[in-house]
DNA sequence: CGCTTTTGACCTGCGC
DNA sequence: GCGCAGGTCAAAAGCG
């Protein structure tokens, strides 16, 4: 080695042809030269000699300079060492190292070279795996190294990013509430009812942002029905609680009953919650909330007013009624129906007139699906699913819970005469999405305690043509919050999937998924408000709504048309709210819509 | 014949 | 403890 890098510094130049056939012998897993030396035969069959082997000039000429220094260090991590170390030296001795290897060149011209060659080369090429070795692996902690750290300011960023987010939101939020309070102060004044909502003087407090968790608590549950007491509640605000149809209210009340359904034939509603299920007894306490996530979210109850002249609203699922009722209050009876599209599914639905204006239908879901669902079903499972959720975490009684509920209340802001009432009085909470147009702006006074009231756009009446508005809007609804759901799972890293048979775990949401959603759900209402084609304005919507979320390829404004056109056969019988024709109707409507997707 | 609805009875929780 | 009301069951009836 050592006479043959002295020989190279010897020799001049005119070796340069031959240095290929030193470069083979010594290298002859450089399978690269080849092609390079056809490229350039000179300067380049030195670059290439190590560049077959790397393609770091420093390494090249650490290894070089190994071999230079005539195998004083073999240890590779000496030369790894000198690799790095020694820099300046190496830049210093790059040139030398050139000659050294024109000089190597030179000794090829006569065979004693390839004799030395062949016998250094087995040194070498051991030193230079090792080097080699050495060198990737210092790389690779150096890249870990960077990888982790751009790990740390990658989360960092993150967290900020959520950070301003929330803020931006909470603003957001502010925003809007303080527009609300003005609309509906204006409607107020209108209405000459300002005296009864100035509670702090110049801030009207439209919507009790009541703490869900609490608002159940005393006397609004029991004499305050908690929900839709847009039905009929004129009378409400004269003093006199209740007494009507109030579906979601403390009709709602939930009977624990630990066989009720466990051995129910096939179709068990309650397998999924079990006895415990039923004693998860109020959403009072967060710890509830968190002990029995899962049972809760199956007390949990999304109602929709709607009105409508069938029997049902066609939400694309298969319903069975196993039972009818008389609620106290109403003369329409109240029919129950469970989901009958998988054995086991937990999934139920009231189904009642209101008493006051019996062209209102009030369905109220209960419980997630545990099958997959067609679109038409998932908008409104979703929708259910999305809304208990939220509800739940607004049931918390924590400022998450009630910015949740805020939020819900407020991506729905755009002004409207209908409302959704969230209320978390008795012994489960009831989201009510008021789709129906209030003809009486007295219907829908003053939240009773412990409600949220959530506007809904306007929405053409369709008395006669079934309610598949009805059914419609709620799964725009119900697929905002299906994306919002999902996004929430997604950012939460916990299981998504099908909102309509697996808690989101979203009980918070994130602020940015918050955005989303309002943007989306604002989108769609637009949509459905500036144009009365409402067919048309949903396709927009919808399509306004499936552009935000990529994994929904909801078929739903097929559906929906089917839904419009189908569910007008069944006999519109307001009076008798569950006869028999009616529901067999309507079951098979559903069922045609799902073959026809 | 199979499925669904009807409907009275039963169960359970809650309030008094 | 009793009554009330909500909710469910299951046999019977209806329907295609």
């Amino acid at each position: 080695m050592d006479s043959s890098a002295a020989a190279a510094k010897r020799s001049p130049p005119p070796t340069t042809i031959q240095f290929p056939v030193s470069v083979n012998l010594n290298s002859s897993s450089s399978s690269q030269d080849d092609e390079q030396f056809h490229h350039k035969r000179t300067v380049t069959g030195e670059m290439d000699f190590f560049a077959a082997k790397n393609n770091i000039n420093d390494n090249k000429l650490g290894d070089h300079h190994d071999d230079e220094d005539g195998g004083g260090d073999d240890d590779d991590a000496d030369a790894d060492i000198k690799l790095h170390s020694s820099i300046d030296r190496t830049t210093a001795l790059e040139l030398n190292v050139n000659t050294g290897l024109n000089l190597l060149t030179t000794n090829t011209s006569s065979d004693q070279s390839t004799v030395d060659d062949g016998i250094s080369s087995n040194n070498m090429d051991d030193k230079r795996a090792k080097n080699e070795l050495a060198v990737l692996q210092a790389e690779l902690e150096r890249m870990n190294a960077e990888n982790q750290r751009l790990r740390e300011m990658l989360s960092q960023v993150t967290s900020n990013y959520n950070a301003v987010q929330m803020h931006l939101v909470s603003l957001m939020q502010q925003q809007r509430d303080a527009k609300a309070e003005k609309a509906e102060e204006h409607d107020q004044i209108m209405e000459g009812k300002l005296e009864q909502k100035k509670p702090n003087g110049g801030v009207i407090v439209p919507r009790q942002f009541m703490n869900l968790g609490l608002a159940g608590s005393g006397a609004a549950d029991t004499d305050e029905p908690s929900l839709s007491s847009s039905e009929g509640r004129s009378h409400d605000r004269s003093g006199s609680p209740n007494n009507n149809a109030e579906v979601g209210s403390k009709e709602f009340r939930l009977r624990k009953r630990g066989n009720s359904e466990e051995e129910g034939r096939g179709s068990g509603g309650r397998e999924d919650s079990p006895d415990q299920g039923y004693k998860v007894p109020r959403f009072n306490s967060p710890k509830n909330v968190d002990q029995a996530d899962q049972a809760t979210m199956r007390k949990a109850r999304v109602s929709v007013r709607a009105r409508s002249e069938a029997p049902m609203i066609t939400d694309g699922c298969q319903w069975r009624k196993y039972g009818q009722k008389m609620a106290k209050g109403n003369p329409c009876p109240r029919a129950y129906y469970r989901c009958t599209m998988a054995a086991g599914c937990p999934v139920r639905k009231q189904v009642q007139r209101c008493a006051e204006d019996r062209t209102i239908l009030i369905t109220t879901y209960e419980g997630n699906h545990n099958h997959p669902l067609p679109p038409a079903a998932m908008a409104m499972a979703s929708t259910t699913s999305s809304a208990a959720r939220m509800l739940l975490s607004g049931s918390m009684s924590s400022a998450d819970g009630l910015m949740n509920s805020n939020f819900l209340t407020r991506t729905l802001l755009p002004c409207s005469s209908s409302m959704a009432t969230i209320s978390a009085s008795a012994p489960f909470p009831t989201v009510t999405l008021d789709l129906t147009q209030t003809p009486n702006p007295l219907q829908l006074p003053r939240p009773p305690p412990g409600q949220f009231q959530v506007p809904f756009p306007n929405q053409p009446h369709n008395n006669l043509a079934n309610a598949s508005p009805a059914s419609l809007l709620p799964q725009i609804f119900g697929q905002a919050l299906y994306n919002q759901s999902k996004f929430s799972g997604l950012q939460m890293s916990q299981d998504l999937d099908q909102p309509s048979h697996h808690q989101l775990g979203g009980q918070q949401l994130q602020q940015g998924q918050q955005n989303s959603l309002a943007d989306t759900v604002t989108a769609a209402t637009a949509a459905i408000a500036a144009d009365p084609n409402f067919t048309a304005a949903l396709a927009a919507a919808i399509t306004s709504i499936i552009g935000s979320s990529q994994s929904h390829p909801t078929n739903v404004p097929n559906n929906n048309a089917t839904n419009l056109t189908s569910a007008t056969n069944s006999s519109g019988n307001a009076a008798a709210t569950t006869s028999n024709s009616n529901s067999n109707g309507n079951n098979k409507i559903s069922n045609s819509s799902f073959a026809a997707n």
